[in-house]
DNA sequence: CGTGGAGTTGAATACGATCAACACCGGTGG
DNA sequence: CCACCGGTGTTGATCGTATTCAACTCCACG
């Protein structure tokens, strides 16, 4: 991770969108919902962003302590309705980051934004991956799996579906047998 | 994910590094340890990514269809030796994609560069964690954990570091006292 | 102080893995 | 063209790991 003089000072541009701020511990700075979700760079302290799902339990993230950065990036960059919860731990001084400084990356050239664009999209690919395989069953996982990619179930092997969904095709079976009785 | 045309087209830098290829079904285009890895885009067919743990079970970590790109990406950028598979499943056109086409987007701005810098590190963090949350059992991820980020477990309360690992705090608390035992 | 959250421990339970047996093809060679 | 073989997928029995529920301790904080 590159370091904060690095970050404010390469780019005169960038500096203008950047905010030192300190901020006490147990404060949420973000919560899922918010429009505007902003980067945080922790020059001190300790931060944590976290999910909350339905049955109200709770999974963090990502803990970010000193020169790390934390965000909810995929609505950072898309400007869509944040995820995710972002609270400090400890008291911490950040640098905010505004979503600017994103559209500050996307002007150059187009070839680079759509490079970018299919890393964003491997970002939230893997954010959702992440949170499915700590939060839900294995039921869940494989309902999940049929309602995104339709096609795969008839193009793949059923024990490659298991070993993409972290079960064992044994397991696979059993869950589709049991689909299919009700 | 955007199209092909877009792809191909925007750029004229970009067109130079990319070959298009059929491959037939079942054949392994890449394995870990290669340190020329490409990326994939696939025109026709389907591929998948996979990597295969110590005893020797097999685990997905992505399905490419139509319109999809799959890569090891940090191989890709970091030039370093890869760690996942590529395979065929069906008989598949693809696009490949040289290195030299990611080498393209690091030219124009340093802050840029950063920027890139960060999704690098967190997809590759991503990819880890989603290696470790199908692979690992609950000891074995913990133990990655106290070995990864040694500071954090005396500043951070043990029930988020639970809900970190994916498991429940009375879970982790039952961990750590048959390690102390040891 | 004293109260509530964090952490621990134990018992009962549930979920998925493992092991094993077998049915069902799909492809290959005779 | 058919018979065989190997791999995929299914099913059942058993086992192990982690969850759930509950009770209790210990601080930290108000």
């Amino acid at each position: 991770m590159k370091s904060l003089e690095e970050l404010i000072t390469l780019n005169e541009n960038l500096r203008k969108v950047v905010i030192n701020k300190v901020i006490a511990k147990k404060t949420i700075i973000q919560r899922p919902g918010d429009i505007i979700t902003k980067g945080y760079y922790v020059k001190k302290g300790l931060l944590r962003s976290y999910f909350i799902d339905e049955k109200g339990k709770e999974y963090t993230f990502l803990f970010a302590p000193e020169d790390w950065m934390i965000s909810d990036i995929e609505s950072s960059i898309y400007n869509t309705p944040g995820t995710l919860f972002i609270e400090t731990l400890e008291d911490s001084e950040v640098v905010i980051i505004d979503r600017k400084a994103f559209q500050e990356m996307q002007s150059n050239s187009k070839s680079l934004n759509i490079e970018l664009t299919k890393l964003l999209n491997r970002v939230a690919t893997l954010q959702k991956r992440v949170i499915m395989l700590m939060s839900s069953s294995a039921i869940d996982r494989y309902n999940h799996f049929i309602e995104t990619y339709p096609q795969l179930i008839h193009r793949v092997p059923k024990k490659m579906i298991a070993s993409y969904l972290g079960i064992t095709q044994e397991t696979l079976s059993k869950i589709r047998s049991k689909q299919l009785k009700n």
